[in-house]
DNA sequence: CTGGACCTTCCAGTGCACTGGAAGCTTTAT
DNA sequence: ATAAAGCTTCCAGTGCACTGGAAGGTCCAG
């Protein structure tokens, strides 16, 4: 099939196809005479499974990395479950993280609730920010 | 002060100051005749608020807008309110999201456990990842 | 045989917040 | 006098995953 097909097969646009070849996740397909791209049906799971692993978190590289084992006919299981490991330890820690971060923006907004417009001199920039969110 | 005097201050690089003030968050301060940054001690004040506006999540374009307002004379509390409110709104849809991730990936790595790469064809790329967490 | 849909390559830009480096000037210390 | 530290400007690059557009070639219907 053509690339236009697989895009909309797959779901992705022709150039992200062809910047996937260019990232070398994608091999490169054999050409019809007149240089057109022209690839199997199998390329459509290819792409499947790309969108799968960008939504469990993989970048493209690492995805790259899995991709590149199973084509050189080994099973990438091993690489994957320690990629899922790192995926869930980043995740876990950026729950956190993200947590704080609301806890502050709440405590902000209730300064911002109880600040009178009247009292911000203008020597500083705005007594709601200022001091409170430094700890991230 | 000079610049890097200023920088060692507000911990922040010199190179950091100048990108601001070119992005518009801080004043062209005078020049010393060498054509040297001469920044009045007011100057620590603002880098300090400019991180704490950024540790509350405020982009510097945000912080701009903050920072335009009281130049401008003005109190920004109303508009730094809005901005505190949208970023908590951010802040708690992408903790609802991550929290599906995390559930995803967790997901991962029980299918994982209960892989054998033995019964892994080479027809598809990886039977852990293909299908189950495609909800993000 | 012509128009339009589809394809090709290549270069450049997006957004964000910086960071790196080169080439040259100023200031300070010795 | 000279070396070193610090400053200046300007241009370019980082990382990520694309996206846009120009200039041109191919294929098929009518």
């Amino acid at each position: 099939m053509r690339i236009g097909v697989l895009a909309a097969q797959a779901g992705v646009t022709a150039k992200t196809i062809r910047f996937y070849e260019d990232a070398g996740l994608l091999p490169e397909p054999p050409r019809t005479s007149g240089g057109y791209r022209h690839y199997p049906e199998e390329a459509v799971l290819r792409l499947a499974f790309i969108r799968d692993a960008q939504a469990a978190g993989l970048s493209l590289a690492e995805i790259r990395g899995v991709l590149a084992i199973r084509d050189g006919g080994q099973a990438p299981c091993a690489h994957v479950t320690d990629l899922i490991d790192q995926h869930l330890a980043q995740v876990e820690q950026r729950l956190v993280e993200l947590g704080q971060a609301r806890d502050a923006l709440r405590a902000l907004k209730r300064r911002a609730a109880a600040t009178d417009p009247a009292n911000c001199g203008s020597g500083e920039v705005c007594t709601i920010l200022t001091a409170p969110a430094a700890s991230t």
